[in-house]
DNA sequence: CGCGTTTTTTGATCTGGGTCAATGCGCCCA
DNA sequence: TGGGCGCATTGACCCAGATCAAAAAACGCG
C-alpha cells in the first residue's frame, strides 16, 4: 500500500515553495498550513485514488509525476492530466473523486486535510488567488491537450508531448549537452498512448521514426535527447512565432 | 462589424445574475460592477476577437453562445470550449487572447473593462470566489472533453455533444415532448466537427444513422428531439450510473 | 548466470473516418 | 418564379492508425 512518511520537512527548504499553491503565502499563514500538512509518498505505477472515492485531502506534487485519468467500462482510457511538481490535486468543496489518480513515477505529494484547508481559504485571500491562477493555467494546458488530441496526427502527438515536457522541464533544471537539451522521460509506452489518445504500438513506432531521422535520440529507453529544439518543434505542427504562451 | 449597443440594463433583471461571476455579489458589489460594465452583441458567425489581439476586458455571455478554438496555419481548427449563457470569456491577468473566439450564434455580452475589474477583484473577494468555480466546472468539462476527443467513436462523439447540450439545456429551460426532450442546436454542422475532432461529412453521416435509428429525430435542420434520453446515453459510451458529474 | 516477466519494437492486415466529388435543399432577393 | 448561395447529405475511394501476432530487449530475482 501507500508509503506513508510522517516526518515534517520545513516549508523554507520546499523545492516548490514559490510556484505551488503556497506561493504567494507570508511567513503566519505559512504556519498555518504547516500545521494541516502531512506528507505522503507513492511508488511508481500506484493508485492514489479511484474515480468515486471520497477524497478528504487535496495536496500539491513535491517530485515526481502523478496522472488524472479517466477510464470507459470497456477499458478505453484517455489521461486527462499530468500533475508535476508543484501542481495542485483536488479540488476545495469536492469531496468525491472525479478521475483515477495515480503515481507515474516515485511520488511525494505534500498533502493538507481537505476542512482545514478550505476554512483557511477563505481567510486567507494568497492561497486563493494563486488557485485561481492554477487554475487557469491548467484550463489553458487542457485547451492545448484538445487540440493536439482533435487534429494532430500520430507523429504531430509525439513530437508535441516531447517539446512540452522538454519546455516544462527546462524551465527547472534542465541538463544541456551542447545546445541540446536532455531530459527523462517519466512515462511508458503506454502512459503516452493514453495521454496522446493513440495505441502503444503507433507511440512505440513514431518514436522509432523521430529516432531513426535524427529528431530525437534515445539513450536507453527513457532518456531523451534533443539535439535540434526548432527541428522538434516544426515536427509539432504548431505555430512557431506564436507568443501567446502566456 | 460589431453592433455596439450602449442602452444599460439592470442587473436585477438579469437573465443571468444568479449563475455569472457576479452570483456572489452583495448589492454595493454590484454597483461598483455596474459601473464598468456595458453591453456589445454580436451576429451569428461574427469573429470577436483572434488569437494574439489585445484584449482589454472580460465579459460575461448574456444570451446566446461564443465559440473558443484554436487553428493551425495549414486550416485544421479545434474548438476548445463553448460559451453558453452566464459562462466567462477572458481572463484576468492577461492582455492577449490566446485563442479566437466568435459568435456561434446572436450573442450579447456583459463586458467589463479589465484594469478596473481586475482592481476590482481584488477588493472583492465574492467575485475571486466565484470565478474560481467557474473555472474548476471549465476545466472539469475540458477534462471531460478530452475523453471524448481522445477515446470516442465518431457515433459517441455525436450521442456525447447531443447529450451535453441537452443536459445544459434541461438544467435551464426545456421543452419537453411527452417524456421525450427537445433543443435547437445552436451549431452548424462544421462548427460540430470543429468540436468534436470530426470533418463535418463525418457529421453528417453519423446524424444520419442515428436518425434513421431513431435515436433522435430532426424537426427541420436544427431542432432535435429525443424520444428516449437513456437510449441516447448508451450510445455516448459513457459509464451510465457514473454519480461523479459534480 | 540463466530464466521468467514485463516492456518495447516490429511486422502484416484491416477498418473507421478522411478526402474528393456530386447532388440536394432551403431561402433570399430580383 | 427562378437563379444563386450557403448549408447539408450522400457516394466512392483511400489511408493513417488500430488490431492482431510475434520477436526482441530490458529487468529483476533466485
Amino acid at each position: 500500500m501507500s508509503d506513508i512518511v510522517f516526518d515534517h520537512k520545513e516549508c523554507g527548504s520546499c523545492p516548490i515553495r514559490h510556484r505551488a499553491v503556497c506561493a504567494r503565502c507570508e511567513t503566519d499563514e505559512l504556519e498555518e498550513l504547516d500545521s494541516i500538512k502531512y506528507y505522503r509518498s507513492y511508488e511508481a505505477g500506484q493508485p492514489i485514488v479511484w474515480s468515486g472515492d471520497r477524497m478528504d485531502f487535496v495536496a500539491s506534487v513535491v517530485t515526481g509525476v502523478a496522472s488524472l485519468s479517466q477510464a470507459m467500462e470497456d477499458g478505453r482510457t484517455q489521461m486527462v492530466g499530468l500533475l508535476l511538481p508543484s501542481d495542485f490535486l483536488g479540488r476545495p468543496g469536492r469531496d468525491v473523486a472525479p478521475y483515477d489518480v495515480s503515481a507515474v513515477s516515485n511520488l511525494t505529494l505534500c498533502c493538507f486535510r481537505r476542512k482545514p484547508f478550505e476554512t483557511l481559504m477563505t481567510r486567507t485571500p494568497h492561497i486563493a488567488q494563486r488557485l485561481l491562477e492554477m487554475t487557469l493555467d491548467e484550463l489553458d494546458a487542457a485547451r492545448e491537450w484538445m487540440l493536439i488530441l482533435g487534429r494532430k496526427t500520430a507523429r504531430e502527438k509525439i513530437a508535441s508531448l516531447m517539446a512540452i515536457i522538454a519546455r516544462r522541464e527546462s524551465s527547472l533544471a534542465l541538463k544541456s549537452t551542447g545546445d541540446g537539451m536532455m531530459f527523462e522521460l517519466p512515462l511508458t509506452r503506454e502512459a503516452m498512448a493514453d495521454y496522446l489518445g493513440l495505441t502503444l504500438e503507433t507511440v512505440s513506432r513514431q518514436i522509432s521514426a523521430l529516432k531513426r531521422e535524427g529528431i530525437i535520440t534515445l539513450e536507453g529507453k527513457r532518456r531523451v535527447i534533443i539535439p535540434d529544439f526548432d527541428r522538434l518543434q516544426i515536427e509539432t505542427g504548431d505555430d512557431m512565432d506564436g507568443g501567446m504562451m502566456a
